[in-house]
This record gives C-alpha cells, structure tokens and sequence, in this order.
DNA sequence: CTTATGGTTATCATTTTTGATAACTTTGTC
DNA sequence: GACAAAGTTATCAAAAATGATAACCATAAG
C-alpha cells in the first residue's frame, strides 16, 4: 500500500497545477506539522527517514514533536526535507507596522 | 541620515506593489545576504540588532559571515528577522525528480 | 593624523541541540 | 489475545551554537 502511494506522488508532482499548488501550500507556521506532512507526502516513516539521515527513530520523533521549547537547527530541517525529497526555502517577509488585521 | 531612510522605508512597504516585490524577493540561497539585507533595509546596524536581542555585535557579525560550516538555530534567525522587522516563513518545496535545468 | 563608527576575528565558558540506547504506548492485523 | 510496526518519552553523553570579552581592520569625519 505504502509504495503504490509513494508512486502516485511521483507522477501527481510532474502535473504543472499540482507542482503549483505545492508552492503555494504550506506557508503558515506549525514547522512540526509541516515536517510531518512532506514525511507522510513522501510515504515515509520515521524510521526511514532516520535510516537515511544516520540517525535514531527517537530524534525524528523528537525533531516532529518538538517539546516547542526547542528550536532546531536550520541544517537539521534541511536535510530532513531533502530525504523527503523537499527544498527548504526561507523567506523574509516585511511587517507591515500599521497593519493590525493578519487578513487584509 | 540614517533615520530618514528609516521613514522612507516605513512609508514604501504601505505601498501595495512594493510589498508584492519584497514577498515574491529572497528565495534563494544565501541565508546570511538575506540576514545582512533585510537588516540594511531597517537601516540596522549590527550593533543596533545587537541591542535589540540582548546581545554583542560580534555575535551578529558572526551570524550574518557563518563560517559556513555552522547551521545556526531556527529561533536565532527568527528573532532576527523580528527585531529587523521581518517575520520568517518557511516553505517545503517538492523536488522534481525529472527535471534537470533548475529554470524551467 | 586623530577620532569615532561599523564590522571582523579569536577565544573561552555556557547553553542547547543532537545522537544513542532502552523502555514504553499505540495501532492495526492475524 | 498475540504480534509486529510506528511512534513516544526519558536519560545521558557528545557535538555544536550562542554569549561575552577583547583586540583588531576599514572607513569616513573632523
């Protein structure tokens, strides 16, 4: 079951509207949802995603948990996205002092 | 001198088109040009950054250099950009396994 | 030339994240 | 219920980032 999926991903993602709505997605900011949904999108357990980064199932777990005291490392998501098959991309984005709304 | 870019700077990103710029900017890769831009354009100086987070100079000047081989937190980069005026957003962006030229 | 400002570099102590191990829960399948 | 797979939690050691201090370059103003 899990392979079948990790297949449709594939082909889905060479669909240009689909490749689109990726980008668009995911700007929000619950970082630990976010990593656990690119590992879910890419049929991925915790475990493998471990294997693949040299390291324990725990640390995964910790690292998609996060006891929101801690903040990781930029480099630590970034290579957790990139055995998920994501590019991590950071944004700066200005705010707008006079603004009091988040929904203009 | 520096204040009055301060209030040129304020004034423009109320202006819609110019926001848009600043959202669709900074996608690429280099966190540190990202952290020394966003600063100039706060008007900051490395120490004034400084002050605002409780710490020296030396500290940001080696956070916006790294050494490369550092990968700095999550939080410290967030805090960053908050005291500059910024707020950090962070995106997983899929990787296409057929594509090959990175502009398509 | 002197001074002040902005930024850099080196070093060391402190704090925090990460790695590894092990025991535990949860969930689904038989 | 028994079993295995997936995920969680706690703990401790190792590694890495941050903080502070101080000395240093570069530039521009006076």
């Amino acid at each position: 079951m899990r392979p079948s999926f990790k297949e449709f991903k594939k082909k889905a993602l060479q669909r240009p509207e689909v490749k689109k709505k990726y980008e668009l997605l995911s700007s929000g900011y619950d970082l630990r949802k976010q990593l656990i949904r690119i590992r879910k999108e890419a049929g991925l357990t915790q475990e493998e995603i471990a294997d693949r980064l040299n390291t324990k199932k725990s640390n995964i777990s910790r690292l998609e948990n996060v006891n929101s005291k801690s903040s990781p490392k930029l480099s630590t998501i970034e290579e957790y996205a990139k055995v998920a098959g994501f590019k991590l991309e950071i944004n700066f984005k200005p705010v707008d002092p006079t603004s009091t709304s988040p929904n203009p």
